[in-house]
DNA sequence: TTAGTGATATCC
DNA sequence: GATATCACTAAA
């Protein structure tokens, strides 16, 4: 069953281990589906974490985080890689969750490759996107939560959360 | 360990 | 205008 926008439309604590064993399906040229089994993902929320884009308030780049859960934000990362983030909460507040991983498959930027994902889904919204979307298929998994990864220039305290959710076994 | 890559933010 | 930064990866 798709993932509509009432999944995201909550605190990004709780979508991000939510998704963790949710299928992540992308429709590629030529009419085939790729399904991935995700398999971490981390929390960023809002202008008070200091490793949230957003923690410098609104720009251009940041703009889809403020829009309301059930959308996705994607950027490029080291002129090189796609990452794939989730828009999660209400309207005006910037959460989301960055889907890391898929079984199979050990980083975002691998992961958006293998996807096929770039920037033109930047904004759209998770039950509107022809290409790209998120299913419930029934599975239930442990979780293991650990330090979020990559944002050394963030806060001590803010570094120090576990706020990133890993399938586990 | 380090080079590569380019959009974005921030500073003149 | 310029340059510093960056939620990464592959090669060595």
């Amino acid at each position: 069953m798709k993932l509509g926008r009432s999944f995201f439309e909550r605190d990004a604590l709780e979508v991000a281990p939510d998704l963790v064993g949710k299928t992540l399906v992308s429709a590629l040229p030529g009419g085939a589906e790729r399904r991935l089994i995700i398999s971490e993902t981390e929390a960023y929320r809002g202008e008070e974490d200091t490793a949230c884009h957003a923690h410098r308030g609104r720009t251009r780049r940041t703009e889809p985080l403020y829009m309301s859960g059930g959308h996705f934000y994607i950027y490029l990362c080291y002129g090189i890689h796609w990452l794939l983030n989730a828009v999660t909460g209400p309207r005006d507040l910037p959460q989301g969750v960055l889907i890391r991983a898929c079984r199979g498959f050990g980083g975002p930027g691998k992961l958006t490759k293998q996807l096929g994902i770039d920037g033109c889904f930047n904004g759209m919204a998770v039950d509107e996107c022809p290409g790209l979307w998120f299913e419930d298929e029934g599975r239930s998994v442990n979780i293991i939560t650990a330090p979020r990864v990559g944002i050394a220039y963030a806060s001590p305290e803010d570094r120090e959360r576990p706020w990133r959710f890993i399938e586990g076994k």
